[in-house]
DNA sequence: CACTTTATATAACTCTCAGATGTAACCTGA
DNA sequence: TCAGGTTACATCTGAGAGTTATATAAAGTG
């Protein structure tokens, strides 16, 4: 019972606190283009090539929302169409080496910016971080694949 | 010399991971508002009234951005103008109840949407996180108030 | 008291999304 | 095999939220 309790607390503890890290973060980082498309692309490194409509769907737009941002980030070469073999009425997307080189770059300026702030922190806290790579990893993979 | 490389190689991985992280959560709790003015109301609760350009300023917004950011936010009564009473020309800008209320509630809502994360992980990952949240509290801290 | 600077507001435009609707490809049963 | 229904995507308009350029009003300055 306490047990379960305080497991309770606990995970409340973490979900608010990584609330108001995101929230602190989201201010570190200026980012140039749309967020949506830059989730987009994440998602179309980790799924691989996927339909618009299920593309819609994980990124919460709806389908002619995502066909346009597909199209602009088909004219600037960042992915690409593909014909799927199986219905011809359905269109893959697929990332390009573009779009790959894109977000690795953007990953690097956001880590450089966070890390200023990281190298500050107490070696305590900053060997907590550290320890809970892990787990951030694990929470990160609890839904990057099939979401539901 | 490796107690430096291995702090710079951490601080690297701990800053690489929060963006994951933040790329992650960014899916996990859709959000009626726009991200910028829950950024500027949440602003507004840690610092007070405040001007609109250094609001602007803070929120990496155009001046005549976060007028009208504000207008609307005025309009749904999250917070309102008060008059500078050292400078005629200047606008101050205070959260309203409303504001607070609103900022209370979404945050509630996001960290109940984290918790089910959270509950599912690993009790030693969990742990991990747990024992991070001082070290997420520094972090959060150290930009919170002025950050040049 | 003119002149410059500062703080905000207004106007016109752009970009990105949502909602309604159209069109082509697939499926199903008589 | 073909008519009717469904699915997947595209197109069209309209609204929201931001930008730059510019105007207005209050402060400072010689």
């Amino acid at each position: 019972m306490t047990s379960s309790r305080t497991t309770a607390d606990t995970s409340a503890a973490v979900a608010a606190g990584l609330d108001r890290l995101m929230m602190w973060a989201r201010r570190q980082v200026p980012s140039q283009m749309s967020s949506t498309a830059i989730a987009t692309l994440d998602t179309l490194v980790y799924r691989g090539p996927i339909r618009i409509s299920e593309l819609a769907e994980r990124e919460r737009l709806t389908q002619p929302g995502m066909t346009t941002l597909v199209n602009r980030l088909a004219e600037q070469g960042l992915a690409e169409r593909v014909a799927d073999a199986t219905d011809g009425r359905a269109t893959l997307v697929r990332i390009t080496n573009a779009g790959r080189d894109l977000l690795i770059e953007r990953h690097a300026n956001r880590t450089q910016a966070l890390l200023t702030h990281v190298e500050r922190l107490q070696p305590a806290h900053r060997r907590a971080l550290v320890a809970a790579l892990d787990a951030i990893e694990e929470l990160v993979a609890s839904t990057a694949n099939g979401t539901p």
